[in-house]
RNA sequence: GGCCCAUUCGUCUAUCGGUUAGGACGCAAGAUUUUCAUUCUUGAAAGAGCAGUUCGAUUCUGCUAUGGGCUACCA
């Protein structure tokens, strides 16, 4: 029987959504997507001691930015709920019961001091079935003894009982058939009385089956635990539905960042964002940049993580959503980590911000007006949109818009000084003020018959059309660069020209 | 330390035994431009090493090296 494809993203709240948690909700849904199947998202909060306030809603704001859809979730409701771990416990309690009735789980109540000693006084201690046979468990211990210390509200855990060395197998999607031995794996830790919350493990398996997911695709940090959960699947007797495992290749350090995997500080010290959006650490108050923040479309964010570990087997490298999901597969997933290259990231939202239309790209640049002390309602939206149209193809981020056409909206306060080299000799000021001349003579000031009239002018006396010009830019934007003259100073109009060249001939003082 | 996974230009990658090893980012040069940028053209740049299998290995196997992950009452 074929199933209905349903796969789950599913995130911790320990803090703000890590870009490697976003590739690897993107690769989920892409495939949900491809395959018309459902996309869960299942709050993983089973950790009590490292819950961070805010992080579900940043979860939730963040995948909605992407426009990565979740169809069944906490604020999505759906069949399968409760989607929040922390409120599954009866059934989480249920199913931990079943394992110690089947005598696959045990009691164990060693305090986490004495397993600590444990460690210290063995390097290589591991809780398995070579040394629980010495511990304080309920294998151990006699059976009043045990329901005693239950009853006497011990903090105790339920371990899952490992049957040393059978070679388990798991199916990986993208690596194959992977081994390992069970006697490397530890009696895992499946339930905490302290805090009556299962552990990553159990939570995991038992959802998984609950919610009928069919595809575990997650990163590959799991890899060596996949064994256990497969034992798991096969201690509660559900092999027949087991899901099929698919671990991604990392998202590692970019060069210049040291080794392993990306962290929260790999961006700080290179200068870009980890997190899908900026970050207010609600205990130290720290502020982490995020992708929204820093100016990048959602879209590019999306097309450049997609390649990071995935590609179409094409040349084509931008791709929308749609296409995304159109040709999604895991045999076109590389097994090896990738490091992070946030140059190309860059270089995708250049594309995208290429391909976005200028009036919508023109509400994004309002906030940097503002915070450049620039008030937009004193320009307008076509303004804006015109200028943006004209800068916007040498920027890859809406913020560098501000430093490549700010002309527009401020006279220049310097003047570059390598052009004034160039540019200016002592002939100069008469020259423009020639220029002043003509400008003012001009009816029409629009760029095409603005531009036929100074040409003519320059020409007619003879002058260097390079010097003229640059010279007239230099008074304009403050220095040889930007779009062409005649499309600026018909924006900024007639009186700002005249008055910026005056200013230019009183200011600029030629350069030995 | 133990176990697992991986290894093609600096980076992301294509190739599924026979190719001048392709593309993209970045970099360099040239052209274009009244400036800068864009754009266009061109260029430099790779199969970790050693064995083996094979008529033939980047592709299959083994070893070594290197990189990465895991080894919690965290996920």
């Amino acid at each position: 029987m074929e199933r209905r494809v349903r796969v789950r993203f599913a995130p911790s709240p320990t803090g703000p959504l890590h870009i490697g948690g976003v590739r690897t909700a993107l690769y989920n849904y892409l495939f949900a997507r491809r395959h018309g199947g459902d996309m869960i998202l299942r709050i993983e909060d089973t950790d009590s001691q490292r819950f961070v306030p805010g992080a579900e809603d940043y979860i939730n704001e963040a995948l909605a930015w992407l426009g990565i859809g979740i169809d069944e979730g906490v604020r999505e409701g759906g069949n399968y709920g409760p989607y929040k771990q922390s409120e599954r416990r009866d059934i989480y309690r249920e199913h931990v019961q079943m394992l110690l009735d089947a005598g696959k789980a045990y009691y164990a109540f060693d305090t986490p001091e004495e397993l600590e000693a444990k460690r210290k006084e063995l390097p290589n201690f591991q809780y398995d079935a070579h040394t629980r046979t010495s511990m304080r468990n309920s294998l151990t211990l006699p059976a009043d003894e045990v329901k005693a210390l239950i009853d006497a509200g011990e903090k105790y855990v339920v371990r899952f009982k490992i049957e040393p060395d059978r070679n388990v197998e798991v199916n990986d999607l993208i690596r194959g058939k992977v081994t390992i031995n069970s006697s490397i794996l530890d009696d895992k830790v499946l339930y905490k009385r302290a805090d009556d919350l299962p552990t990553y493990h159990l939570a995991n398996i038992v959802d998984d089956h609950l919610m009928e997911v069919t595809h575990v695709i997650r990163g590959e940090e799991w890899l060596p635990s996949a064994p256990l959960h497969v034992l798991l699947y096969e201690a509660f007797g559900w092999t027949d539905t087991m899901p099929q495992f698919v671990h991604l290749p990392l998202l590692l350090k970019p060069d210049g960042a040291g080794k392993g995997k990306l962290s929260k500080r790999d961006g700080d010290k290179l200068g870009f964002p980890v997190f899908p959006l900026e970050w207010h650490d609600p205990e130290s108050g720290a502020v982490s940049m995020g992708y929204r923040e820093r100016g990048y479309l959602p879209q590019a964010v999306v097309n450049f993580l997609a390649l990071l570990g995935w590609n179409s087997g094409e040349e084509q490298e931008i791709m929308s959503m749609d296409e995304l999901i159109a040709k999604f597969s895991f045999e076109h997933c590389s097994k090896s980590g990738a490091k992070f290259d946030y140059k190309k990231g860059a270089w995708f939202n250049h594309e995208y911000l290429l391909r976005e239309d200028d009036a919508k790209l023109a509400q994004l640049f309002k906030p940097v007006l503002e915070a450049n002390g620039v008030k937009p309602e004193d320009f307008g939206d076509e303004f804006i949109t015109r200028t943006v149209s004209l800068v916007k193809g040498r920027v890859s981020f809406v913020s560098e818009l501000w430093d490549q056409g700010k002309f527009f909206y401020v006279a220049p306060t310097a003047y570059a000084e390598k052009d004034i080299k160039k540019r200016w000799n002592a002939e100069m000021p008469a020259i423009m003020e020639e220029l002043v001349a003509v400008l003012e003579g001009i009816a029409d000031f629009t760029s095409k018959p603005s531009e036929e009239i100074v040409l003519a002018w320059i020409a007619a006396k003879g002058y260097h059309l390079g010097n003229v010009m640059n010279a007239f830019r230099l008074t304009v934007v403050g220095e040889c660069k930007g779009p062409h003259m005649f499309d600026i100073t018909e924006l900024i109009g007639k009186e700002e020209t005249i008055a910026r060249i005056r200013r230019g001939i009183a200011e600029i003082k030629p350069i030995a």
